[in-house]
DNA sequence: AACCTTCGCAACCGCAAGGAT
DNA sequence: CATCCTTGCGGTTGCGAAGGT
């Protein structure tokens, strides 16, 4: 299997990688490590471009590396974790070690996307799909089916996660707005206009991570002194709840996941 | 057996983020 | 602050294998 090799104008080749590639990269970065992918192919003798050395030896030559079939515990994980974050693979990726974000990615699109849409479930909303145009979908109800993230836990701080993890995979709910009041102590409320655009991909990262961190708890409150978790999780989670206390998303809940009905 | 379709996966491409200058 | 360069990401394509007709 692979692609056919093939020169492009500058001589570099494309296409299918030989063993004998294999062995010269990983023979390289052994010796000398990975830095300066565009300079790596001449140092080590290959006739590649940088960006090619790069994702051959990410995808398919690092050490550590797991190939092959996914395991069914793998494809819920990787369920849960679109349905938090969305087609954001790299993310999802770091939460799944050994496993290769091209990899999940491929999986995604081939086998996990069709499976869902089989059970009728939307892939990328992760609810049930719609047969008419015009209804729009209950967050509360998004979650509800065996493959959902939390199937674990009814309760409404689970669905307020759950509400705020749809918010931000779907960028719907100004990650900005949830950074601005994470970096300030005191949680305030932030003009739609106001754009406060703080966060750097680390920093989204950071946010995500936090977010991730409660997610695995579990938690059966949204009590921020009950909360298992450090101080950067305990910012966050200020910061979620006081980002999105003023939409109408989770009017149905209070800070504790009681209903308010 | 021949052809067609689907699957699985490696690799490419374009673009954006972020660091260096 | 602006520009350039490198790196990383996500979408997409290409192709052999496997399965179906």
């Amino acid at each position: 299997m692979g692609r056919t090799t093939w020169f492009d104008v500058d001589g570099i080749k494309r296409g299918e990688w030989t063993a004998e590639e294999d062995r010269m990269l990983v023979a390289y970065i052994n010796k000398y490590g990975v830095r300066d992918w565009g300079a790596l192919p001449k140092r080590a003798g290959l006739h590649r471009c940088g960006k090619s050395c790069r994702l051959r030896w990410l995808n398919y030559l690092k050490p550590g590396i797991k190939k092959g079939k996914f395991t069914a515990q793998e494809e819920e994980d990787i369920i849960k974790f679109h349905s938090l974050l969305g087609n954001r693979w790299a993310a999802i990726a770091k939460q799944m070690p050994n496993r290769t974000d091209n990899d999940i990615k491929n999986h995604w699109n081939s086998c996990l996307k069709k499976r869902l849409r089989r059970s009728g479930i939307d892939p990328m909303t992760h609810g049930p799909i719609k047969t008419t145009s015009s209804t729009r979908s209950s967050p509360a109800r998004r979650h509800s089916s065996s493959t959902s993230s939390f199937s674990l836990s009814s309760t409404g701080s689970v669905r307020l996660l759950n509400k705020l993890a749809a918010g931000i995979s779907s960028r719907k709910f100004g990650l900005d707005r949830i950074k601005t009041v994470m970096i300030s102590s005191e949680p305030r409320q932030v003009d739609d206009e106001e754009k406060v655009m703080i966060g750097s991909k680390k920093e989204e990262e950071r946010v995500i991570g936090c977010f991730m961190e409660i997610d695995k708890n579990l938690i059966s409150t949204m009590s921020l002194d009950e909360l298992p978790c450090d101080s950067a999780t305990t910012t966050a989670t200020t910061g979620f709840v006081a980002a999105f206390s003023d939409y109408s998303l989770i009017e149905s809940y209070d800070l504790h996941g009681r209903s308010r009905a």
